[in-house]
DNA sequence: GTGCCTCGAGTTCC
DNA sequence: CTCGAGGCAC
């Protein structure tokens, strides 16, 4: 960090002293002086925002930067001539003295699956018809409504009152911006006939004329111009000051709603309408249509009137409009079935690719990543952009096909850029007729950039991998700041930034996950203490060891996805912490399975070998007899054959899971690493499944015709109440659910003794 | 063997 | 957010 003060012993504290004792020295300073310190003030406030901002890592406390704030104004008032460009007292997102609460949203927000053409949208009628088991002809009525681009936002209202606004935040948990809301003129802060409970979600957005505007004020005021109206609106919402919110011109839609203690209408369209009534702004493009034609009408109409809307849309959102039948379709993992957004084609721009440079990820992939010349693209400037992989740079798909007319990417060329999703910066096209005469085909290179290991790329795999394992400083530190993310250990204050310095420190090094929960006895030990760094003071050192310890008891799951195996993310590690329950069972099991795993990759290899060799005929048997073979000379242990066979039926684990956790696990570097681990921690046992449900965790099978609902519909609505749902009555099954036509599956649950219900029965079951 | 669906991994900009 | 790939049902 840059001192304040030239002198300055580094510490944040001499900064804020000087600041806020002396503030009537500034009568009798000269303007050389009073620019000087301004100069200095810009600078150490940018830099305490970045900190804040971006890299999770405070510089200095609350306190001290309202000091240094009110300095800076206080100069200012006093020599308003030397007011600069980038004063700190017009810079937006200022570092807070106090940040949002968290809201649990009761009802998710989520997001919606995309279409981007006609073909999607027919795909869409025609996916929902066949789960709700509806006959092509039958009538089926959705609802089109432009796809604002602004930011979503929740307000809860009980008794008629506003209590609270929120942001989507990640779907499950957003920011408290009630105060912030409660300033914007679309949005009422009391409803009246309106349901004891009501959740009204939309967007907020800006209009263009007063996002110009107000660029124009933060212009002559010397502050940075916002980049585009949906960054000025989200910039104004979540400012701390609410007053400065009020100054914004900020509007709001109401298109949807969460928690409702009783239902608005029987439609969307209906419900739209009870919004509107209740004193919400809704959009007049909403439009019932009545299937696809009629959507992709009025999604042209909509395409027409964008240059006039006076606001910025990125497409249309179709929505089932009979909600009962919303309540049937339900949710996928993120999205509802009922609704999708049909996007406008993204905006694209050209410009110059100045390098290609190649990252290595956790996994050690090697990645490369495209320099451009920085270039606006939908609103923002991109200076980068990936590019996949080797074959996309060469012009090839994953099958060998070509992508872009086999056209390939090299430094110097003019490229095509737009942002997929209207978020990540991809490279699109390539200009040959700009390619300079000296340009030559990109040079993918086969050792890793940061360890010099080989850098390999298996048969039939998209990525060239760095071989070099924990060797490599790169993988390393990836893997480092994988074990800290927040699905993870989550350690307060211990952010990828901070991961990556103590890597490379000198006096407290941290090299792997272990070396993390010994850094407070390190330091201790170490003369060059933490505490009386730059940037470090006792508190923050503390801090730090404290949030350190607090993760030393830490949920299983958590542990097993910190490891960061390959292939293992959040979800598998759950299985598998659900499946084992502790540490020591699932070591066990996996050390146990390992002859049996390595039996499955000879397997593997020599029916591929076999493969490569042989031709069609009677080929399969050939295929098997060499797996048999392979299996037959490794001579596994039938523990070990059990093992193996416990570890690719859990749930969710196949057999390329489980060869990769083998692998970690007799990976001697790897284990040393988790020997060393484990130790520190107490990993906490996974907690069991809430059982609310009367079949949670049972096995059913459906079998027969049902009546009043479709198979898919039935199986997700069971899945989601916690059952699994098989295909075949087993002795596992708990409950077999009969439609007529039903045969032998009655009879061979009778033999085994397993219930069997009708759908009426099963419909009461489950509370419908 | 084929075709969903979901998960994992890597990515950018604020 | 997207792509590729793993898991699993049909």
């Amino acid at each position: 960090m840059a001192s304040y003060q030239s002198g300055a012993s580094g510490g944040g504290q001499g900064v804020a002293k000087a600041a806020s004792d002396h503030q009537d020295d500034i009568e009798a300073m000269s303007p050389k002086r009073a620019a000087e310190e301004l100069g200095r003030l810009a600078e150490v406030l940018a830099q305490a925002n970045a900190g804040y901002y971006q890299a999770d890592a405070p510089i200095m406390d609350d306190a001290e930067y309202d000091a240094l704030k009110r300095r800076n104004a206080a100069i200012e008032a006093a020599f308003p001539d030397l007011k600069r460009a980038d004063s700190p007292s017009d810079q937006v997102g200022a570092a807070p003295s106090e940040g949002f609460g968290k809201v649990r949203h009761t009802v998710r927000m989520l997001s919606l699956g995309n279409a981007f053409d006609d073909g999607d949208i027919i795909e869409f009628d025609k996916s929902i018809r066949s789960y709700l088991g509806l006959p092509r002809a039958a009538p089926l009525a959705y609802t089109a409504e432009p796809k604002i681009d602004g930011l979503s936002l929740s307000l809860r209202y009980e008794g008629g009152q506003l209590i609270q606004a929120a942001t989507r935040g990640n779907g499950e948990t957003g920011e408290n911006v009630t105060a912030n809301a409660r300033t914007i003129a679309d949005i009422p802060t009391e409803l009246i006939g309106a349901p004891e409970v009501l959740e009204v979600r939309g967007e907020v957005y800006m209009s263009h004329a007063d996002f110009a505007a107000l660029n124009e004020r933060q212009e002559s005021a010397g502050g940075k111009p916002f980049a585009n109206p949906r960054n000025a609106a989200a910039g104004s919402l979540r400012q701390l000051d609410a007053e400065i919110t009020r100054k914004r011109p900020l509007k709001f839609f109401a298109y949807a709603w969460g928690e409702l203690s009783q239902p608005l209408a029987d439609t969307q369209l209906g419900a739209i309408e009870r919004l509107r009534d209740l004193g919400f702004s809704t959009n007049e493009l909403t439009q019932r249509c009545d299937g696809p034609d009629a959507m992709i009408a009025h999604y042209r109409m909509i395409e027409e009137t964008r240059p006039h809307l006076g606001y910025d849309i990125d497409g249309v959102v179709y929505k089932v409009d009979d909600l009962g039948l919303q309540a049937r379709l339900g949710f996928r993992s993120t999205t509802p079935r009922w609704a999708i957004a049909h996007k406008f084609p993204a905006e694209l721009a050209w410009t110059e690719l100045e390098k290609i440079e190649i990252q290595v990820g956790r996994t050690g992939a090697l990645s490369p990543v495209a320099r451009l010349k920085p270039v606006t693209v939908g609103g923002v400037v991109v200076s980068n952009a990936t590019l996949h992989n080797e074959d996309y740079i060469a012009g090839r798909d994953a099958k060998g096909g070509e992508i872009r007319g086999g056209k390939d990417i090299r430094e110097g060329d003019f490229v095509q850029v737009y942002r997929a999703g209207d978020v990540i910066p991809k490279v699109a096209d390539v200009d040959l007729s700009k390619r300079p005469g000296n340009a030559v085909p990109f040079d993918f290179p086969q050792v890793c950039p940061e360890c010099g290991s080989p850098a390999i790329r298996e048969e039939g795999e998209a990525e060239r991998g760095c071989t070099g394992g924990l060797i490599c400083p790169a993988q390393a530190a990836e893997k480092l700041k994988h074990f800290v993310s927040r699905a993870a250990f989550d350690i307060e204050g211990l952010g990828a930034k901070k991961v990556e310095a103590f890597y490379g420190d000198p006096q407290l090094p941290v090299k792997e996950p272990a070396d993390i929960f010994t850094l407070r006895e390190r330091d201790a030990a170490n003369l060059a203490k933490l505490a009386n760094r730059d940037g470090w003071g006792q508190t923050s050192a503390k801090n730090l060891f404290d949030a350190i310890d607090e993760k030393r008891k830490i949920p299983l799951s958590r542990l097993i996805f910190g490891l960061g195996i390959r292939h293992v993310g959040e979800v598998a590690a759950q299985d598998l912490a659900r499946h084992y329950g502790t540490w020591e069972a699932m070591a066990r099991a996996i050390d146990t399975a390992r002859p049996a795993a390595l039996a499955h990759r000879a397997a593997d290899e020599a029916a591929e070998a076999e493969r490569r060799r042989a031709d069609s005929e009677g080929r399969r048997a050939r295929l098997a007899e060499a797996r048999g073979k392979a299996v037959a000379d490794c001579e596994v242990p039938e523990a070990a054959s059990e093992a193996w066979a416990e570890l690719i039926g859990t749930d969710g684990i196949g057999p390329v899971m489980a060869l990769s956790l083998s692998d970690a696990f007799a990976n001697p570097e790897e284990r040393a690493a988790m020997d060393r681990l484990l130790p520190h921690l107490t990993p906490l046992p996974p907690e069991a499944r809430a059982d609310d449900s009367p079949v949670a965790g049972k096995t059913v099978v459906f079998t027969g015709t049902l009546e009043k609902m479709t198979r898919a519909e039935a199986k997700a609505r069971a899945e989601s109440l916690g059952a699994k749902v098989s295909g075949a009555v087993s002795a596992k099954t708990d409950l077999l659910v009969a439609g007529p036509g039903a045969g032998s599956k009655v009879k061979k649950a009778a033999d085994l003794g397993v219930k069997t219900i009708n759908e009426d029965g099963w419909l009461e079951l489950i509370g419908q």
